[in-house]
DNA sequence: TATAAAATACCGACCATTTGGTTTCTTTGC
DNA sequence: GCAAAGAAACCAAATGGTCGGTATTTTATA
């Protein structure tokens, strides 16, 4: 007599979850493997249903891709949101938010990390998804053009980038905590009066 | 009576050019289409050779890429180190190059530009090339520790970093010509006590 | 210096696997 | 009952890779 199979169709059906989950490993898949090695299969397989069920949920791989790639990028303006919401100076609060939410010291959460490099890492790998980016982040620059278009802010932004860059390559920074607050200097309303740049 | 058909076979044999013609092809064929349309086949008829004889030159497609790989960071070697052959001062000249080499300006050729991008785009989709990356930066930031270690100057290479990424991306950057001259001046060595940080 | 041998460059047919995608079906939950 | 969720069995095309062949180039040798 033949053991009692679990029926996969008896599962109970949970749409949401299972849709949050292909997202959230696609996008570990994305990181950990890179964009080649997400397969629908592959997807399937980690998220523990068929190949199916994933097409049930996105029914191309470049939907899949461009879903993720989306749900990264509102969580990241969502991080920004949450950062200037919590600022009471004006000037330079957007450029505040971008380096605390680019920059992962220790009290940032990996997740949000993660977050960060799956934007990063998918918007360099495809021309389309980059111009999404491009156009994310230009309405945003317009958006707070009156309290963040300083050439000043928009190094301290640029830095911000470049401390992410390197560390997602694993370069070596001197004093990250340090670099940071200094950033932080830099966006406040008198630093390009009060210095010398 | 026939005509007489070209013997392929009798196409005149000159690795090196091919080689090249391999290594490039791949490289465009990775910035304008993504890491995985870099396909065997791609190559071979982008180069006009068939997949039989890039496979010659090349005998996995892992080796390919990292090839291109390391071609592209020889050339950025290259060029950082010409630069710094031409500086005077010896403060702050490795950072010096390294921002010449990594922002575009207007005189920059487009292939100093796409070769940047390749080894960027690359190695950000790929953690093993990640880490040759890493592995390169991190030497030479240790053996230029003398003349270019101190916080300002990793800032003025971490903007440049961020230019390129915002550059690649089509993100909005005010001036460039600007924020490069100021990065330059960043890297005098009395910038730091001249003015305020 | 002529030539035979060995090595190299490259072609082209082939193969197993994986890919994205279609279709059909069963089950669940309202 | 019915729409949605998901399984499962397909499929054609593309992929990385193998293999054996053929022409050219280099090297060894006489």
């Amino acid at each position: 007599m033949s053991v009692e199979i679990e029926n996969p169709y008896k599962r109970k059906k949970q749409p949401e979850v299972v849709r949050r989950a292909l997202l959230d490993q696609a996008a570990r898949i994305t990181l950990e493997q890179g964009l080649s090695k997400v397969t629908f299969q592959a997807v399937a397989d980690a998220a523990g249903v068929t190949k199916g069920g994933v097409m049930h949920h996105f029914a191309t791989k470049n939907a899949l891709v461009l879903e993720v790639f989306d749900d990264a990028m509102a969580k990241f303006e969502a991080e920004v949101e949450a950062a200037m919401a919590k600022d009471p100076v004006s000037h330079g609060a957007f450029t505040r938010a971008y380096i605390d939410a680019t920059i992962s010291l220790g009290e940032k959460a990996q997740e949000e990390y993660d977050n960060q490099a799956t934007l990063y890492v998918l918007m360099l790998g495809d021309s389309e998804l980059r111009e999404l980016w491009a156009k994310w982040a230009n309405t945003q620059l317009e958006k707070h053009a009156a309290t963040d278009d300083t050439e000043t802010l928009c190094m301290a932004r640029l830095v911000a980038d470049g401390i992410w860059l390197s560390d997602f390559s694993g370069i070596n920074i001197s004093d990250k905590k340090s670099l940071h607050d200094r950033l932080i200097k830099m966006t406040q309303p008198d630093f390009d009066n009060r210095s010398g740049q």
